[in-house]
RNA sequence: GCGCCCAUAGCUCAGCUGGAUAGAGCGCCUGUCUACGGAACAGGAGGCCGGGGGUUCGAAUCCCUCUGGGCGCACCA
């Protein structure tokens, strides 16, 4: 961890130097366990472990740790607590320091290490509805993928959309049959999934008789296969049909992201089937290498450490038996070409917690054949499911499906509703922004603040909601400072600071941390940059979340006991500079959530 | 049967590599109410952290086990 200006981190070489002081250099690279303290700024919890090692008392071993530690300048006690907790107070003035010397642009130095890191999200299927589930996934992603750039990573965004395989032999014959420029067809892009039904109706009525027996009595389900073998197998004029399909639902993609402030586009989009040209060759390989064998018809691979319902091992199939291929063979297709051509040294599923197990098996398979060297990372970043009231998985087919785009409307209507009863000055068209900006902040805000592999109730009124711990919380607070600034007829000049720059960056005048509400934001600012490093490392947005509603939390607090604008001279300065600098924070931790922070609200 | 995930306040969820009286939001109760924007602030009630063992000076956190949920286990993706 290496983050701009954090106490914590800046206390941890003392500590470590008055333990090798008090106990011997052996001792030196002993984990000085610093934590947060309940009772005092910072405790250090070492004196307890180490007390056992050099054979003393817990609070004899706190005390020698004490005596030996050097906190000239940057503590004002140093007490001795319980069985030998070490409580810091840090001294105030030091606070100043390190709040006024921050660069507000550089809240976070870069990664020690950049990383070129492939991030695998959204992946919606063509000719499907986006249920909340994709929400997930996307938005995860996308603030995942918006940390690492800002802490100097290269990421490449890959948007592995399901484009291929046998549903497209029946969609496209559905397609062709309704006629493309038919209203049944704009469903594509206004209602997937029920063009989806249409079609799997279509088929399954074709397909079977009353009794279950096969018919194919119109010849739908047989010109539909034969759809598939024309795809597969090259024809022109299928293909290029394919194409208008797959742009169709591109267009729906598209709206989607829109509405949601996704930063995927078009760019991004490597489907299923832009592997399709390496799997016949990919397939050979690993039989010619004997990584994969022939096992009832099928060409597999039998990664060790997995073994199915009879204890015998799982396979992982990647040539069916009628010759095909499945997903299996595309992700190994997709994580060579992500190491060879994208050249990534970590790589990241942000996937349902449900496909685990598979991408284990194509990772394992992967690293066997050395197309996963031990140098590159890949992580699944599980998605867990998102649950319905009776506690089983909501799925898109049963009972009353939550659509995405009605959820995001009903967002956006019901902050409208608030906003309009409470800022009637402001423009219809101005309130229509705000309410935008709200409601879908309050839907990403839902689906970031809890851990993104824990799977969840679906609850409506939650990710809605417009108070509390959400999304308009913290916003608020920073259109609050944004008035505040306004009115000081300061806001333009402070927005207008290139904070990147470490002088012209600095707020005109210093900040002075002199009430409790002062001191405590002071702090909690000071670990912006360390919160960062850690969603990078763990891999875990929500994090920010937590960090950014306290951050909010402590301003209103800090709003409520200091008067800003009613104080005079210097600590009216002072004070502006201060919710300046909160403002941007907020702004910021918004944005690497992908959620946009309002003017107005 | 094997594997992955989960079980914390009435509800929805946090709790960082184990640390001192377990937190937040919602809901409920009480205050703030000519307010630098109340989508707010201050306070209260409410939990033997699913049960039982173990490791440790110390366990919601690590290990084992049981119970109860979710999901995945060969030609759909």
């Amino acid at each position: 961890m290496n983050s701009v200006n954090n106490p914590a981190e800046m206390v941890v070489p003392r500590v470590q130097a008055a333990i090798a002081s008090a106990f011997g250099e052996e001792y030196r690279e002993t984990d000085p366990v610093v934590r947060p303290s309940q009772f005092a700024d910072i405790q250090i919890n070492a004196a307890m472990a180490l007390a056992k090692k050099v054979g003393m008392a817990p609070r004899d071993a706190a005390a020698r740790i004490v005596e030996a530690l050097d906190l000239d300048g940057i503590c004002t006690a140093a007490e001795i607590s319980g069985p030998g907790f070490i409580n810091l107070t840090f001294d105030g003035t030091w606070i100043e320091e390190l709040l006024n010397a921050a660069s507000p642009g550089a809240p976070a130095v870069p990664a020690a290490v950049a990383q070129r890191v492939v991030v695998d999200y959204s992946s919606p299927n063509v000719a499907k509805e986006m249920h909340v589930g994709h929400l997930r996934t996307t938005v995860v992603g996308d603030s995942l993928v918006k940390v690492f750039e800002a802490l100097g990573d290269t990421v490449i965004r890959q948007n592995h959309i399901g484009d291929w395989g046998t549903p497209f032999g029946m969609l496209i014959e559905h397609w062709l049959e309704i006629g493309e420029d038919s209203p049944a067809a704009a469903l594509l892009v206004d209602d997937p999934s029920a063009f989806y039904q249409a079609a799997r109706a279509k088929f399954d009525a074709s397909a079977t008789d009353a009794d279950g027996s096969a018919t194919d009595a119109d010849g739908f389900a047989t010109r539909a296969r034969q759809r598939v073998v024309a795809l597969q197998g090259g024809d022109a004029e299928t293909f290029a049909v394919w194409q208008r399909l797959v742009a169709q639902s591109k267009r729906y993609f598209n709206a989607i992201y829109s509405m949601l402030g996704i930063s995927l586009t078009d760019d991004h989009i490597a489907g299923e089937s832009s592997y399709d040209a390496h799997l016949a060759q990919l397939c050979q390989e690993l039989e010619e290498r004997g990584i994969a064998r022939i096992s009832d018809g099928a060409l597999c691979t039998f990664p060790a450490g997995f073994t199915g319902r009879d204890g015998e091992p799982m396979p992982l199939i990647i040539r069916k038996s009628d010759g095909g291929y499945g997903y299996g063979t595309t992700d190994l297709a997709t994580i060579r070409y992500r190491v060879r051509e994208l050249e990534a040294n970590r790589v990241l599923y942000v996937v349902g917690a449900p496909q685990n197990m598979h991408l284990r098996m194509v990772m394992a398979t992967a690293r066997d054949a050395g197309w996963l060297p031990d140098t590159v990372e890949a992580v699944h970043v599980q998605i867990g499911n998102v649950l319905g009231e009776d506690g089983k998985i909501l799925k898109s087919r049963s009972g009353a499906p939550v659509k995405l785009m009605a959820l995001l409307e009903e967002a956006v209507d019901r902050a409208r509703t608030v906003i309009d009863a409470s800022r009637p000055e402001l423009t219809a068209e101005e309130r229509a922004v705000t309410a935008r900006q709200v409601g879908i902040g309050a839907v990403k805000y839902a689906d970031l603040s809890v851990g993104h592999d824990t799977e969840y109730v679906f609850d409506f009124d939650r990710m809605l909601a417009l108070s509390g711990n959400t999304g308009p919380y913290v916003q608020y607070a920073a259109a609050r400072i944004r008035s505040i600034l306004r009115k000081a007829g300061v806001l333009e000049r402070y927005t207008a600071l290139d904070f990147a720059d470490s002088d012209g960056g600095r707020p005109a005048t210093p900040i002075a941390v002199v009430e409790p509400a002062e001191r405590a934001l002071a702090l909690h600012l000071l670990e912006y940059g360390a919160t960062l490093h850690k969603v990078r490392e763990a891999l875990e947005p929500h994090r920010l979340c937590t960090y950014l509603f306290e951050l909010a939390q402590l301003f209103t607090s800090f709003y409520d006991q200091c008067p800003v604008l009613k104080s005079e001279d210097s600590v009216r300065e002072s004070r502006l500079a201060l919710c300046a600098l909160v403002l941007r924070r907020l702004s910021e931790g918004l944005d690497l959530l992908g959620i946009e922070t309002p003017e107005n609200m």
